[in-house]
DNA sequence: CGCTCTATTGATAAACCTCAAATACAGTGG
DNA sequence: CCACTGTATTTGAGGTTTATCAATAGAGCG
């Protein structure tokens, strides 16, 4: 089953086009538009009439909403294989926030009318799109809850976590966290200000737990932070 | 198109079963087990093999998670017409909260296989659950990003006027939420402390912006709170 | 080298939590 | 009807976490 020899560009393993025969899957590429991101320009903008939705290909995405106050909250960072706006589906609705890419990034997108098509015609697809957006609600609703529940302190270890499970990388002082990650997005990220985010950095980096360089993270000892991400007071 | 004679008891106009033939309809309905559930009973626990996905047909639902540390955290009330727990289309999930029946509660369910196959043979279900699932997503979106931003007062305020509009009753002194809400129902609902939300309740009573008893909220000025939750300092 | 953006650090203050204690209230059994 | 019990609520005092503000240092870029 290679499923890469139909298509111009390889796409990675992923939630929203699984388990689909070798002709849906074609069908589908077929139908999507590529589109190709400079670092930090706008795919689509919340309160925009959300008529399209897009997998990412290659590079990652960073989720934001505005706030009333005009404080950027980020939502989610996506990387290769997720997909995003799935809201597109839906009748005369908004996104509900804004995507950016951080870097060169690679997108194949759905129109509306594309995507009704397809779901109607192939129930799995639709199916597939329900998982991925289940997955979503499960992770926003753990973070509310550790939002609820935590410290700073615990919810910037728990992030960088998390960050290293989608975009980490091996290499020999630690595991990096790839892309470009500065301490007011991980401020904007986990609910709190950049002064405490760097004391917390600091911190760490004087215990020996991570490495920090200007929008870049490197974590030397991921075993520390999971202790003291998993901690019970 | 009235659907209401074809079942033994009526369902609320919903998302779910929406822009459904009538035959498709009674099919759906028709597969579904009755459930009647005494206040206070859980429907479905955390951590449980998720088999089941249920509509509301009267009644009201607290769904919650339960942090590591021991705490409570509501994510949200349902009430008529709401689905739940839709994850149980997928495989070998679990349901990631607790439903618990604030009161007396009647439920329609289906099983993962029933769901599975309505689905492959109704596109419009799948899509409809993925519209249940999208609204469900922004909603607690939006609730982040409140948490991220805005103050407990803010949180409190913009929480009464949510249940205001999902189970408010209108009354000569007027609009009473018609649910059994305690202090600390709404403490674990905004992410603070039963004894700042008495605080904060107790200062809006005398401000004459609601009247308050035993579990129970009648919001006198809703205009008032409006204005506040929408005030940017 | 200046300019801009990011990060750090300290001092201060605000928001909110924690804990303790008192009060109010609903339901129960006598 | 009343005392009793368990829960809900209120209020105060004190402490902690974290935000705010100001000032400085460093990094990258034309």
């Amino acid at each position: 089953m290679d499923k890469m020899n139909s298509t111009t560009t390889e796409i990675k393993e992923n939630e929203f086009l699984k388990n689909l025969p070798q002709k849906q899957y074609d069908d589908i590429i077929q139908s999507g538009i590529q589109k190709i991101l400079k670092p930090k320009s706008i795919l689509f903008r919340q309160g925009e009439a959300a008529n399209r939705c897009y997998l990412i290909k290659k590079g990652h995405l960073k989720l934001t909403k505005l706030s009333e106050q005009g404080k950027e909250v980020i939502i989610r960072y996506l990387s290769d294989g997720e997909l995003t706006a799935a809201v597109a589906v839906l009748n005369n609705k908004e996104y509900p926030l804004t995507a950016e890419s951080i870097e060169t990034t690679e997108v194949i997108g759905w129109d509306k009318s594309t995507l009704i098509r397809m779901m109607k015609n192939m129930p799995d697809i639709a199916i597939n799109a329900l998982s991925v957006v289940l997955e979503r609600l499960d992770n926003v609703q753990n973070r509310y809850m550790e939002l609820c529940t935590q410290r700073v302190e615990q919810r910037v270890a728990r992030t960088l976590l998390r960050l290293i499970k989608t975009s980490g990388l091996k290499t020999s002082g630690g595991i990096c966290i790839d892309i470009p990650l500065s301490r007011q997005n991980i401020a904007d990220y986990t609910g709190a200000t950049v002064f405490t985010v760097s004391r917390i950095l600091s911190s760490w980096e004087k215990l020996g737990w991570i490495k920090s360089e200007r929008e870049k993270i490197t974590i030397v000892d991921a075993h520390a932070l999971v202790i003291f991400a998993d901690k019970i007071e």
